[in-house]
DNA sequence: TGTACATCAGTGAACGCGCGTTCACTGATGTAC
DNA sequence: TGTACATCAGTGAACGCGCGTTCACTGATGTAC
């Protein structure tokens, strides 16, 4: 093959970028290999160097590129409204986040593997933990930063043990439990 | 070396269980070896698979063995009432729990991984949360199924976090906040 | 605008390394008599 | 209790495999004149 234009190597980039966050999501980083990642995005893995470092940088970038990516859903019309707010935290705690990590927050999948990696991922993940919180709290009402906090945590726990203990009644009983408190204690409704 | 008694061998199991349910939660189950683990029970990893059949098996007790370190404070003496309870959420939302991931819960630190691993592993994580339920549940006044699911859920959300963005105020906020809140929801002072 | 040439995106083979697992071997343990 | 022998816990070298990374190569792209 030759060389490509520089608009397409844009697109090959991006379509590393894409296939890297998700991949990540779904298998955890050790998992996914750069082999994968480039076949995912219709390329052979010997071109993976024209576009990042290493692996380890790949994974920096796609991190940050998944939570942009969990996020969309703020970056609508109309922002820091309880509307938001709420249809956030439905869309986490619904059956189908549960099922769907490779499109979900990054945080239950990641987030003790980055706790244990390099510090670029860690920077990355602060950034996006930052994003959230931000996020989350402009759509509560008379939201203290503890309060926001709380519910963050609550959120991820929640999908972390339902993801563990696989599909039956006690998951379900969990994700009702998690939403009822977290309305209760928001207001959101 | 030569053949070692009965009771060698099972004091040789018993060493290589330990370092493995150490080095999970340290490093992550793809990134802790069978050697590592060989070498930290002071043997060669050569004589591995003359206690378990595969790493998948070790882990899958490994697992199982964590979380009965981990919820050893609950064994002693005063079971089933609100000290223990109390007692046990102060611990787990410590920054010594924070810091030494290796001998805390299993949930933050493996939960993600073992979500996608392998059936046992599963089913082991299973048996450790409904565990850790029935023992929280006993401690906390009137506590309904649902409360025991939020305030564990919490439990593991916040760990994960305050691992995942690292030291500094955020994280002393982030504990904070959670033990305040589990406090008022439950009671327990 | 056209020509000549350096650049470099992507290919596919090859590398070195660490890993899980296997195996021949050693010699104390456990057992049968 | 003593003897003869099969068993097997642990050693250390070796295996095959997948991984991250490198490299020589191709030929269209971008640039200098």
């Amino acid at each position: 093959m030759a060389r490509r234009s520089q608009a397409e190597k844009a697109e090959s980039r991006g379509r590393i970028l894409s296939a890297a966050a998700s991949l990540i999501r779904e298998k955890g980083i050790e998992h996914t290999s750069v082999a994968e990642v480039m076949d995912r995005a219709g390329m052979t893995h010997g071109g993976f160097y024209r576009h990042f470092d290493s692996k380890s940088d790949l994974v920096t970038e796609a991190i940050s590129e998944a939570f942009r990516a969990g996020l969309d859903v703020f970056d609508e019309d109309q922002a820091g409204t309880r509307d938001q707010a709420r249809e956030y935290v439905n869309q986490y705690l619904s059956e189908e986040h549960v099922r769907t990590p490779e499109i979900g927050c990054p945080l239950p999948t990641l987030g003790s593997e980055v706790a244990r990696g390099a510090d670029p991922w860690r920077e990355s993940l602060c950034r996006g933990v930052d994003t959230a919180t931000t996020r989350l709290a402009e759509g509560i009402e008379d939201a203290t930063q503890a309060d926001t906090l709380v519910v963050l945590s609550l959120l991820v726990g929640t999908l972390t043990l339902a993801r563990g203990i696989g599909e039956g009644p006690l998951r379900d009983e969990l994700l009702r439990a998690s939403e009822d408190h977290i309305r209760s204690m928001t207001k959101l409704d």
